[in-house]
DNA sequence: ACCCTAGCAATACGTTCGTATCGAATCGAT
DNA sequence: ATCGATTCGATACGAACGTATTGCTAGGGT
């Protein structure tokens, strides 16, 4: 994983450069900075990561594995892994809205790089299967929830999710407002008896 | 509104903007890429903006002004309008995939720059309002949706759409599934009996 | 003892950047 | 006809940029 002592040093600067995003978009993300914000010279940087385009390559995918690492790490209760799973992305810390603001400059970045586009498609689609999985798993309402039904819902879920958060990070909705409402999809969707879509 | 010839420039340039930021995010947008991209000098951009803070800025309120513009000229029935606002969004031709690409752009700089937040945040919390408006207006169930109810459908439904075009952005999701999602998202939260879509 | 290589630090180079400035048109009001 | 303001085009300047290059050092295999 994150032992050797190269990749320890990687790590410090991959940590500046999402700092650096967080603070001000990929824009922000120079040698000299990034040197800068990790303590570090500028040489170290570029020896680790050639390019400044691998560079912010790199910060994306460890920002992906990190996630997911830290997913793997929840107790593995569905109940509770389906709470995190939905709302980790809306920031209600400085934390969260941390990793909310370097999640959306990829996510703007992507629209002109495919190769980060690909990375976070991904993500989500692995997200979105996981949700499904965790629905049936946990489905209040074992017959409700099928296989087909189950994946529309996550679908709509993490939607619901993505959007709230951008109207979190935007400023005009609270991250209690914006949790309460998504709490309450997630009641709707588990409880409810409609959704009826298989003959 | 825009009819002075200064006000033309200024618009020419503007759409080279958002050419460049569709192209390649905020930070392809410079003096000389916007003034080679309209055809004019240097000097004119400068003239006419100050400074490129400013032309972003100004890229930016000529967005919502535009789309919502856009939206008056559309006819009045409700249920036209109620379609439009949910789905222009949601990219499936390359005109609108270039305005989801721009917008998206604005949102990530809006996490460091609070007065593109506040002008995202107001749009978004005007699209709300509306929706809420003609979920009422529109209404399928007159009795379903009252003050209440109607605003947090209006957000649950934006929220869905927002979302999804981030799956479709990044390019796990196409546009056609998008909609059809988010359609059949509307029609539940509308009436939930119609559903009609049982093959 | 030898050398090879990884891991830097320092610096240099050419480019591009934002912006200031300068001068020439053009135009509207007088 | 005159004159100040607007609207530029052209150019210049210092800062910051990505990256190539150079040289040093510490360790490991032989």
């Amino acid at each position: 994983m994150v032992s050797s002592p190269s990749d320890a040093r990687r790590q410090e600067i991959i940590q500046a450069v999402w700092v650096l995003i967080a603070g001000g978009g990929i824009e922000r993300v120079t040698f000299r900075r990034v040197a800068d914000q990790a303590g570090v010279s500028v040489g170290r940087v570029q020896h680790h990561f050639g390019t400044r385009d691998a560079l912010v390559l790199a910060a994306c995918e460890t920002m992906i594995d990190l996630a997911h690492d830290r997913y793997q790490d929840l107790p593995e209760a569905p109940e509770e892994r389906l709470r995190h799973i939905l709302l980790h992305a809306i920031p209600d810390s400085d934390r969260a809205r941390f990793g909310a603001s370097v999640w959306h400059a990829y996510l703007s970045k992507s629209a002109a790089d495919e190769e980060i586009a690909g990375l976070l498609a991904e993500a989500k689609r692995g997200t979105e299967e996981e949700i499904a999985r965790l629905l049936e798993d946990a489905g209040g309402r074992g017959d409700k929830l099928l296989a087909d039904g189950s994946l529309r819902a996550a679908r709509t879920l993490l939607a619901i999710a993505d959007g709230l958060t951008v109207r979190v990070l935007i400023g005009d909705l609270s991250g209690a407002e914006a949790r309460g409402l998504l709490l309450a999809e997630l009641r709707r969707v588990r409880g409810s008896t409609d959704q009826g879509n298989s003959p």
